[in-house]
DNA sequence: CGAAGTTACGGATGCCGTAATGATG
DNA sequence: CATCATTACGGCATCCGTAACTTCG
């Protein structure tokens, strides 16, 4: 048995049992990925991969077991790789974030401007997805981490840490009606056209769930992926912007009215993932206590030294996350 | 990074950095160990081992959390084999017991009988040690079972799964005084000379609990790591004996009387353990139902998912723990 | 017929073991 | 001086890549 052929079963397999693909995203040839699979398949005495005459249609039994333990120690590799590097190179290395457009466009800047002063060798990588591709990232170690609100429990084998509870503006034309009414109601906004996020984005579910809770069908007239997009939508006086707080740029907006309605929307919850089972550098875990002060170190270590969701919940019942201030304009 | 370098740093760390020994155990030459370990280093950047000249003295910080990684891919690639033998021959394999001499010798007899019957190309190996050496050889994968009363505790990354309690008997020749006594109390027992067990082995502990409760200093006249030992010190008239129950054999042990005592001692839990992170044969499984039937593969199953003692614990809170019968001559 | 996987084969890497050298206590 | 680790070196296995062949959709 050799690493490289757990390697190769996992590329394949990764690759929808493609070997050419596999070889490729391998920089090698097939012929020797296939080769050495059907050395480890006769090694092991098992079928690792069902075949239909000669092509790879699927994983049997056995196969499927055996990624999920050749995974596994993939993984460890990439972990001892990573502590000797902490152990060489304290200040250097990589950090991939993968997270959504609202996260890198105005929650993230800030952060990361502080992280690369500190950490000047560390190479970043951004990468933007929908939350679920996000947490995929994340989970097979594509990302070290995953910062997103939704999507975030949809995949297993991710350590989530809530960050900071956040809620919702509403964003109006100067001089919009709505202006003028005291205390905004569910009622009072689904009377006008609507533009926000489509649904799996930053929040929207939690939206959707108030206004059916009161019984109302608001009009969405326009649906973005990121508030940019929404907001321009406003501009053009299409509907009336509902959009996180965070996204909120009081120079640059001065020209849109945002109005806190948090009192209308549950508050929603970012978290910042990581693959279980992975060594965070030094630097990483420094990374989280700049987006989440109390993500102390020690209280990560606990996080991480969890096996289940369950256990997870619990640790952070007990700590306080900060809620987000609406950063309203009037 | 090779698995070979893995296997080669973890025979030497476990061989108290001896290179040599660590060589004869891989069935190599020492130099390939030596230059293979450097090569790990050199390509990881950091030294797994402190050098002190030529001689390796200890673990760097590094080479300590290597280490741990390495054990980690080394329990996995075991795993793998597992998984491919069970796919392939589900009943061949081997089965590797570590376990005390009480064990062995009185109650797993009849257990193993029947699995050998049932598992005819399962080869069958049985270790004999303290109850400490047995739960390392199962934290270390030396042996698939430890089953013991003792020290199971002290070894971490074991899966430990109660398997029945039992408690002691008294054993005297025929004829003793003892026999005329109604119930036999404490104060009784510590007026005889006994011979019984050393400390660490078959539930000494609790018995030396019992008489301490009482205020009493029993006179320990002989002590013996196993049953036939005492016995034959009983038969010589040296003093009483008190062991476990199971360790009563009525047809061979007719000539002495067997007294129960359970009144006066603790219960004793006798556990069978196996490492955490290891694949089970199915007749790994069947074995544990064998040897205590509520051990069904779904409990096992379970047990096997938690990821701490509290959660195992937790489990086997509502699981009744069979009590032995006290094989009583009278 | 095209895409994909396996077989065949030559070149090169690299691992292993023996022998020699260098350190250590 | 005996033990132990590293360096040197030759033989051999093995892995890789190219090319040819085979099979599936």
């Amino acid at each position: 048995m050799k690493l490289q052929q757990l390697r190769y079963v996992w590329e394949v397999a990764r690759n929808g049992m493609n070997v050419s693909a596999a070889a490729q995203s391998l920089y090698t040839s097939q012929p020797g990925v296939s080769k050495q699979i059907m050395q480890l398949e006769d090694e092991l005495g098992v079928r690792i991969f069902v075949r239909n005459g000669k092509h790879l249609t699927g994983l049997t039994q056995a196969g499927e077991r055996i990624l999920e333990e050749a995974g596994a120690v993939l993984l460890k590799l990439d972990n001892i790789r990573t502590i000797a590097r902490e152990f060489t190179d304290e200040k250097t290395g990589s950090l991939s974030i993968a997270t959504t457009h609202t996260q890198s466009r105005y929650v993230l800047p800030a952060i990361i401007s502080r992280f690369v002063s500190q950490y000047p060798a560390v190479s970043l990588h951004m990468h933007q997805g929908t939350p679920l591709q996000i947490a995929e990232m994340a989970a097979r170690g594509a990302a070290d981490f995953a910062i997103a609100t939704e999507a975030m429990e949809l995949v297993g084998d991710l350590i989530m840490m809530p960050c900071y509870r956040w809620n919702r503006v509403l964003l109006l034309p100067r001089g919009h009606a709505l202006l003028a009414v005291e205390r905004i109601t569910h009622a009072d906004i689904a009377r006008y056209p609507i533009v926000t996020y489509v649904s799996g984005f930053t929040g929207r579910a939690k939206l959707d769930d108030a206004f059916r809770a009161h019984d109302l069908q608001p009009h969405v007239v326009v649906t973005a992926a990121d508030a940019d997009v929404i907001k321009t939508y406003v501009r053009l006086g299409v509907g009336i912007g509902i959009v996180a707080s965070m996204a909120v740029d009081p120079q640059k907006d001065a020209d849109l009215v945002a109005v806190d309605v948090s009192h209308l929307f549950d508050y929603s919850l970012t978290r910042i993932g990581f693959r279980r089972g992975a060594i965070l550098r030094a630097y990483m875990v420094d990374f989280m206590g700049m987006f989440a002060p109390h993500l102390q170190p020690s209280l990560i270590r606990k996080a991480i030294a969890t096996s289940s969701q369950h256990e997870l919940d619990a640790l952070f019942a007990s700590v306080p996350i900060p809620v987000l201030r609406q950063a309203v304009s009037v």
